[in-house]
DNA sequence: GCCAACGTTGGC
DNA sequence: GCCAACGTTGGC
């Protein structure tokens, strides 16, 4: 899950309560379909800093609730205000997100497009825009170990997903 | 600051 | 339903 440092951080995300936030704000039908169709509680989560010089993956996090509403889109003072949301049919979806753990080394960008293993990664692909994509099993524990982070306990890999 | 890539909008 | 124009994202 991709957001810009200067907006919300990883470390912005560690000092909420719970170390939780809604992942609000999201206004692409494909992202706010991964988010609606494909995350389940306990998901581990990539938390990575796009906008940023270097881009990079900066932390560890996991999907800390079923999605719900965006009532961002309902709120006229809002960035992220839709005026096609009703109370009916908000149109868009958030899940919370709970901070785990920040990498040893953050990966960057330019890195995990060296890394061959991680060549099928949407992430890494050229003139991807997507605010969220899918990483395997297999990619998440590659970007753990170029971060030279062991995996927490909290994140069970071969469990969910 | 540039610009490629891509999504959205709206005229037809 | 097509597609040109436009806006946004985000790496470089």
């Amino acid at each position: 899950m991709k957001s810009e440092p200067d907006v919300f951080s990883f470390d912005d995300l560690m000092s909420r309560p719970e170390r939780t936030e809604g992942w609000d704000g999201v206004r692409n039908y494909q992202a706010r379909n991964f988010m609606r169709d494909d995350m389940r509680v306990g998901d581990p989560v990539l938390f990575y800093h796009s906008n940023t010089k270097p881009p990079h993956v900066a932390g560890l996090a996991r999907v800390a609730s079923a999605p719900r509403p965006d009532r961002s889109a309902l709120d006229p003072r809002s960035e992220a205000f839709d005026e096609k949301a009703t109370e009916e049919d908000p149109r868009w979806v958030l899940v919370d997100v709970q901070g785990i753990a920040s990498l040893e080394r953050p990966v960057a960008l330019a890195q995990m497009r060296d890394n061959p293993r991680l060549a099928d990664m949407p992430l890494v692909r050229r003139g991807n825009r997507l605010s969220i994509v899918p990483v395997t099993d297999e990619e998440f524990e590659e970007v753990l170990r170029m971060a030279e982070t062991p995996c927490p306990p909290e994140l069970p890999l071969s469990a969910g997903r």
